[in-house]
DNA sequence: CTCGTTTGTCAAGTAACTTAACAATGATCT
DNA sequence: AGATCATTGTTAAGTTACTTGACAAACGAG
């Protein structure tokens, strides 16, 4: 049906069906057997059983208990060995740092969370990653050389042979710059670069709200807006890496200005600067919120989400407004992409309905019936950690990708 | 890198390769030798030879000429047997049918064009469609007999599995129909069903301005407006079949009421309803146009197509403003789905720049610049018949499908 | 005319599965 | 409780579909 045109095989086919079956183990929760393997896959049990056998060699691959019986022999529920290595996630936003250390299983070991300014160009930025890693792996005992992977997310479009992002708008000074080879030289392991809303989809996929299905959409609402899409299992990055880029969708004509030079761009009227600048102008024209104890030049969105959570309703009708623009946008996005699932994460979304309801009444509204009866609408479980777990599962496929090839 | 997760192989490895052998000799203008086949799938020339033998001795392919040398043997260029079987593509639109019957090359042997009103119900439609099918077969001295696939194009969202569409804004009575099952059995032929902006993103990549494009978007702009996706080289249906319906995108708050009951929907102030509308009410206002001479109700898209490129001003100006409707949608799907080109096609597209303009103006100004450089905005060159040509393929895939699997 | 290339083919070898049979284990029926 | 039937995982032999390596045919260039 589908025009197939596969472009050449990269693996052979042990290698892609031991990549496959590691990925059906990573991503079954409570284990998965042999035989159970076999089905999905649509190989005979001795096929696994011979091929199991080589990872568990290699030390991959644990039998953990056995399965509940369905009439016979019980089955032996498999595992990813998580002590087989570590794996750093990291998620770069606008004006924070998050460092995750996992082990091969995805479980995180420890996590942290910083304050930054991408502004500050690369060389900044990175050595000031390097350094807060450092320190956090000394915590746990470990070096850089436990480190068999690092995942890395950035918000902007990435370009994926480079290891590079293309005119981010807002990462000033990042154009074209070799981010990739930079760590990967400083840290003497694999790194791999990804779009952070990308990564957000791929975490809420593979452990969050978002297991399992086909086609999710997550939109990660921060300093910027985007998206990450995963279509038909697959992630879906574009032509140039920007596929996504729901923040710039016009949304209001003649609007604010948005960092990316045009005017009236979603994330200018419901990213967080937005959040922040409509709280301020509430506070300055007097109206009674528990904001006005901030210097209105301080306010940022993290406060105006905590104001609202504590039943402030200023920072309540301010959210409720940026939902309404972010509805709008989602509305087409779910128009275009008929999703099963829509995501919605980053710092702003942990106040949950506030946010979600006016999203949820766009599309009931907006978009096309068929559409919009077939999605579902939730906040990230993983919370603001979406990207950083996301960033550990892209390490652990680069790891895997490593230890197989051989 | 991805999230590879693949769902159970449902082919063999030899017939799964025998299929995109097919592909890239079906969709390589010119013929393609073995060694070229080898070295694109990453396969030995013995592989390749292997495999062709078998699709020759069935008479699926042929030798043709010979290619020009680079420094050593000729090489033998493969092509499709044309004569191994007829293919039917129908393109069912709200207010037209389109029939076209080809050979197994995808070369149209005849087409003809009917008027249609989908608003009849499927019954009566479909009774029609076999009468006009029947028709233009023994014009050509041939029966269904001879026909080994059809395909057919539907504007609204299909259910794959099901064979039917569902809960189509622009074909009231057909929700569920079982339009495949009713045909095969009429016609005891295998039927592929498909919505028919699909259907022209699928001929234009085929053998269009879309050539071979890896993320492709097909705008189809007639009685209503959708879009056909492909992403990363693979058809993209969505969740219920319903993705790409652009057409349905709110544009104009509180504009005009949709077919599908929301208001200011694209298709409500940029379809072929829309343009006629806006003419007349340009006539009535008392403008100067050649329109005036068609009563003012019979007015049609069409019409006003014609009197733009006559050079009418007031045609011309509703198509501008239609295009820059288009524009703002067009800008929208570009910032989410980076495409590298996009495809205007259906009846109204024929005008050219003049709907192009807008739209390219618009993409320009709205969307994220580095997906606005990215893509490319063309007119179907396969104009009104994209999506039966699409159909075609669609059919000839089926075919294959069905020749191989023995 | 010779040399280096490229194409297509053939025979032998190999990777990676399937088939078929079996032991171990557990649920279910009487 | 015992017999029966399912289910899981393993093993050995067979098969499929490729690769390797060698070779003849065909062509351009020095």
């Amino acid at each position: 049906m589908d025009a197939l045109f596969t472009s050449p095989r990269l693996m052979n086919v042990r290698t892609l069906n031991k990549r496959v079956i590691l990925n059906m183990i990573r991503f079954t929760p409570g284990g998965i057997s042999r035989a159970e393997l076999a089905r999905q896959m649509d190989l005979t049990r001795s096929a696994i059983s011979t091929i199991i056998d080589d990872l568990a060699h290699v030390g991959l691959v644990h039998e953990m208990d056995n399965g509940p019986a369905t009439g016979g022999r019980r089955p032996i529920l498999l595992e990813i060995n998580p002590r087989h290595g570590y794996v750093v996630g990291i998620d770069m936003g606008a004006s924070h740092l998050g460092i995750v250390v996992a082990d091969f299983s995805a479980h995180v070991l420890e996590e942290r969370e910083y304050p930054l300014a991408v502004e500050a160009g690369p060389e900044k930025c990175l050595a000031k990653v390097d350094a807060q890693l450092r320190e956090l792996l000394s915590h746990l005992n470990l070096s850089m050389e436990d480190v068999m992977a690092v995942g890395l997310g950035v918000p902007g479009p990435v370009v994926a042979d480079a290891g590079s992002v293309s005119a981010p708008p807002i990462m000033p000074g990042w154009d074209n710059y070799p981010i990739r080879d930079h760590l990967q030289k400083q840290w003497n392991a694999p790194v791999a670069l990804s779009n952070d809303a990308e990564l957000g989809a791929l975490g809420e996929w593979a452990y969050g709200a978002g297991r399992g299905e086909q086609n999710l959409a997550y939109i990660k609402v921060g300093t910027g807006i985007g998206a990450g899409l995963l279509l038909d299992g697959q992630m879906y990055r574009g032509t140039t890496g920007s596929a996504g880029e729901i923040g710039h969708i016009t949304i209001q004509d003649g609007g604010p200005l948005c960092t990316c030079g045009n005017h009236g761009c979603l994330e200018a009227v419901a990213g967080g600067g937005a959040i922040a600048r409509k709280a301020g102008e509430a506070v300055r024209s007097g109206r009674r919120t528990q904001l006005s104890s901030i210097p209105v030049d301080h306010i940022t969105a993290r406060d105006v989400a905590a104001a609202a959570r504590l039943g402030d309703l200023v920072a309540q009708q301010v959210l409720t407004e940026a939902g309404t623009y972010l509805g709008i946008a989602v509305a087409s996005l779910v128009n275009l992409f008929n999703p099963s699932m829509v995501v919605v994460g980053g710092g702003v979304s942990q106040v949950g309905d506030l946010l979600l309801e006016p999203i949820r009444r766009a599309v009931r509204e907006r978009s096309l019936r068929s559409a919009a009866q077939a999605v579902r609408i939730t906040a990230a479980v993983l919370g603001r950690r979406s990207s950083s777990i996301g960033a550990v599962v892209q390490g652990i496929d680069l790891a895997l990708d490593r230890l197989i090839e051989v």
